[in-house]
DNA sequence: GGGCTAGGTGAATCTCCGA
DNA sequence: CTCGGAGATTCACCTAGCC
């Protein structure tokens, strides 16, 4: 008579295997991990260099696994290691995928396809991206992870609620996560190089692990490149199995791995950023709200002054264009002036009132709407 | 002989169409658009085709199979109304497409196959999103919108950089949005109830309209709804196209509209003009018209490197003779450098000026003598 | 040590025109 | 088509070095 191995054993727990985690899956048995985080390829397509305003290179990323020959062979290596992972998670499990527009529409179409089921998808706000140095795009400040089920009827996942809502200052955490970057000290370096061209910030996993696993259970990362999951499974007391195709960052991985200690790290490090810290009101705001319209005068409280208001929320003063408090300053010949203090439109009765107040009630609008 | 109108009079301009999008867009002329808005329906209705865990289960195909022929049929029809989409945009226009993460991936991923390039996925950061009940996901404050050209070798389309950044307090505006769902007097309500149940902010759409397109250009809405991009284009003096199924948003939209004061504001309020798009001015125009002289000196921001003005409006310096650009990279040791940024002359008072103020002159006399 | 400045850098689909 | 030159374009944060 056979004696069955329980599945959990067969797994090698706390442990990074260097291989294709397509092929690596198929040696795992079914139901066998909590929770996975996946970062895989983004496929970005970049091809020719990028200089920034004073002609330094950007570093970009263009690592030969990140290079596809089509679109089709990228779905079908999302569809392929998607698959795999969605055999070896728990049916009370879930997975979380990070990319962005270059591969996350794609990536979420065929995890919808597989049977997976989205829960959330979470916007990974940087504080500190890199600019659009060509003046062409709008900053792209963001990535995209998505929080799924392994099925549409299951019953069952974690979610830590309450342990979210403590983070973000006993709020309902969002599906907005600022952070900023991998940078300094944490960022892993060989030689003064980053080792790894896309090394997440532990911030953003402590969040994921936290909030979607408990103490004991066992996270999967078939991307694990430097490690970061494993670092943070560490200190949040989850078991971790890394996957990781290039022998080299494997080693980088353990390494760092070896040298985390087993411990919490500090909660309000993490927090997220409050209120104060959130984009203040701008002129700009007012406009496109229609608390001013575009074509409006606005004047100085003795009305000596008129400007004029314009679609992009500069004012026009004679032929000269420039923000409020530019053109407040140039007015009374001073080298600078708060143009809030400064400038008045006229009430349907006439009577001039400050601009300020169209903030203040902004805000208040707001707040209500809270 | 036939006599062909111009593509422009066979559409309707500033005009609500009832119907089908998809069967109304095949009767306009190709590429007759300069920015299109659409906010799709993503009503899934996959409650009651629920998925089992195990796919592998023979009894599961039946229901795997009734949840693939429901995203097929909006997959097909997505196809549908995105290619109608695309054959009416001109070449070098840009599509924005709004969802959530019900959608947003399959409107991506079919966008991408059917050649769109994406340019952001922007991220409308609601201000005031409705709370997660139950406390069983993240509290989704979110909704994307995917902004793409119709090609991925498009060389033109319609950013206005400029007037992003003024709106953004002199920022490059990033692809993460802080505004407020629509409410208040702005909801459209019929005898105090919502007359549209996702009638989108107007401050969303000043931004989408304001952002790429220019005023006199054509905007069309293929889900027009309550009339939020009509309002808005006629607020900044864009022409718009709405194209609406259901006879009673029509009349909605219509009467909204008909209450929207036409902007009587100047264009000029309304563009920000760009150095991208300002006549070129060469330096040889400078040296001719004589605002430097040949044999003067200019000078680096430090006075330490000088070069002198020739008569072919090359630069001298030393024993080199070349452009500006070239003479500026040089000195600095760059592969390339923005002539007009490095060079000054010394005015009367012996203090360095940009030449790029003298550019600045020369277009201002040039547009005064017109 | 502290404060200041200069320099470096990050998952980026990053120009346009004429010869 | 390619090639080359003109010329437009950046934000937050970290580190090293100097006073």
């Amino acid at each position: 008579m056979q004696v069955v191995t329980p599945d959990s054993c067969r797994l090698p727990i706390n442990a990074i295997i260097q291989g294709d985690c397509i092929q690596v899956l198929q040696m795992f048995p079914e139901q066998s991990v909590d929770l996975i985080f996946a970062d895989p390829p983004y496929n970005l397509q970049l091809r020719h260099a990028l200089l920034r305003p004073d002609q330094t290179v950007v570093d970009g990323v263009d690592d030969a696994w990140d290079r596809f020959e089509d679109v089709q062979e990228y779905d079908a290596f999302t569809r392929a290691w998607l698959g795999a992972c969605r055999r070896v998670l728990k049916d009370d499990g879930t997975i979380w995928v990070i990319g962005t527009y270059h591969n996350i529409f794609r990536v979420g179409a065929i995890m919808m396809d597989l049977g997976y089921w989205i829960l959330n998808d979470v916007i990974w706000h940087k504080t500190n991206p890199m600019p659009n140095f060509r003046g062409v795009r709008f900053q792209n400040a963001t990535e995209t992870l998505i929080w799924a089920k392994k099925s549409a009827d299951q019953k069952k996942y974690t979610f830590n609620y309450h342990a979210m809502k403590h983070l973000n200052e006993e709020k309902q955490m969002q599906n907005v996560w600022h952070l900023p970057l991998c940078t300094g000290a944490e960022r892993v370096k060989i030689n003064g190089k980053k080792a790894h061209s896309t090394q997440k910030p532990e911030a953003l996993l402590y969040r994921v692990i936290l909030s979607s696993s408990n103490p004991g259970d066992l996270v999967l990362d078939p991307f694990f490149g430097s490690g970061t999951t494993g670092v943070v499974a560490r200190r949040l007391k989850r078991h971790y199995i890394g996957i990781e195709l290039d022998p080299a960052y494997v080693e980088i991985a353990r390494t760092r791995i070896e040298k985390t200690p087993v411990s919490v790290c500090d909660d309000a490090m993490l927090a997220t950023r409050s209120k104060r810290d959130m984009p203040r009101v701008g002129f700009g705001q007012l406009v496109e709200a229609q608390y001013l319209r575009v074509g409006q005068n606005l004047y100085s409280s003795d009305r000596n002054v008129v400007a004029i208001v314009r679609a992009d929320s500069q004012l026009q003063w004679g032929n000269i264009t420039s923000s409020i408090h530019r053109i407040a300053a140039l007015a009374q010949h001073k080298p600078a002036f708060n143009g809030w203090e400064y400038w008045h439109y006229e009430d349907q009765a006439g009577r001039l009132v400050s601009i300020d107040s169209l903030r203040e009630q902004y805000r208040f609008d707001q707040g209500v709407a809270d």
